[in-house]
DNA sequence: GCTGACTGACTAACCAGTCAATGAATAGAG
DNA sequence: CTCTATTCATTGACTGGTTAGTCAGTCAGC
């Protein structure tokens, strides 16, 4: 805790933002209440409205400022020539590791889609990049001659949504056997 | 509405549970109340608690009485010895469709499936279960020679975490370009 | 006459959000 | 360097509304 006024308040601002995605997460968006996050914070509640306009803001600086999208982008910029083989496995796992090191956000993402807009749509979003980006991975490595012609959207809601799933369910997932078949495939030969 | 009073209350409890998971499923378990689900049913709060001991069980009955388990089984009883290019996207888009012709009973079981054990516990039968039943039917065609030897859990995950989240979401679903990645693989000869 | 489905008013607790008051860090004047 | 004025992070008590759940009483079917 900064004793410097002007470092004090985006350290409370990030501190607030941590414990509502972790109390968030951790009841449900609807569940949790202000009081919840403001006791999470070790503030009073009163002062959440300082920092920001209601629930619902709160909600939206947690999505803008916590989400998945920077690190999943940086996962998913894979290196175009190299082999499937290699970077599929890479990019599974690396996704698997994003969203269990942080399933409380996993967790409001996926409570609140159904009902809350702006949650919903974070949760398109990532879903929808991460697509098109694996879309166009796969699609470059059809034009190198590795991967024959193929619907790539469909290779990535296979592997994107079952890492998904697994991580809220808190299964476990295995990148390189998912990867391998579908590669591979399963046919007999 | 029965005017016998000995089929007016298995009548009357079958049309609260049906409101209910209307209302839990748009809203959210949380985000609804009891008055909401009074309201959706047309009758008052109070004979909801003569016919249910609370919102708890309210929620339990809806997935007991109203739960994916049924129909699942009945879908991923395929027969053993019918080839898997033909079983599997019968099972795929019979998945689906089991899905988004339930998407209120879907999205009270994502919304709640963090915060709420029961609902929880319900989601994951469903997972477990269809994951057992697809995996039994995917050794059995390594057996009969179809498919070569394979992690059938990966191959189960994929296709069904994929229809779950795209029921959720909205999107669109290939029954037939997954399955058939799946089978043939994605390596060009 | 009795059972039980059903009502509507009730409670205590909790909700999101407001606000005047406080006091410590800070900036400016001398 | 010191005194003072201002700013602003922080508090805690507050409001109007909603929540899950209760209960005494009503009335229709048996």
């Amino acid at each position: 805790m900064p004793a410097k006024r002007s470092e004090l308040a985006t350290w409370r601002r990030e501190q607030i933002i941590d414990s509502a995605m972790s109390v968030f997460g951790g009841k449900g968006v609807d569940a949790a209440s202000m009081k919840d996050v403001a006791m999470a914070a070790g503030v009073t509640q009163g002062l959440l409205y300082h920092y920001f306009a209601g629930k619902e803001a709160l909600v939206v600086a947690v999505i803008a400022e916590r989400g998945f999208l920077p690190e999943l982008r940086r996962l998913l910029s894979a290196a175009a020539d190299r082999p499937a083989s290699e970077v599929l496995p890479e990019v599974v796992a690396g996704f698997d590791k994003l969203l269990t090191a942080r399933t409380p956000l996993l967790g409001m993402f996926l409570s609140g889609a159904h009902g809350n807009p702006k949650i919903r749509a974070g949760l398109e979003a990532v879903i929808a990049e991460g697509q098109r980006l694996l879309g166009e991975y796969l699609t470059a490595r059809v034009a190198a001659g590795e991967l024959h012609e193929h619907e790539p959207s469909a290779v990535a809601q296979m592997l994107l949504c079952s890492s998904l799933v697994t991580a809220v369910m808190g299964l476990s997932s295995d990148p390189r056997a998912k990867t391998s078949i579908l590669i591979h495939g399963l046919a007999a030969t």
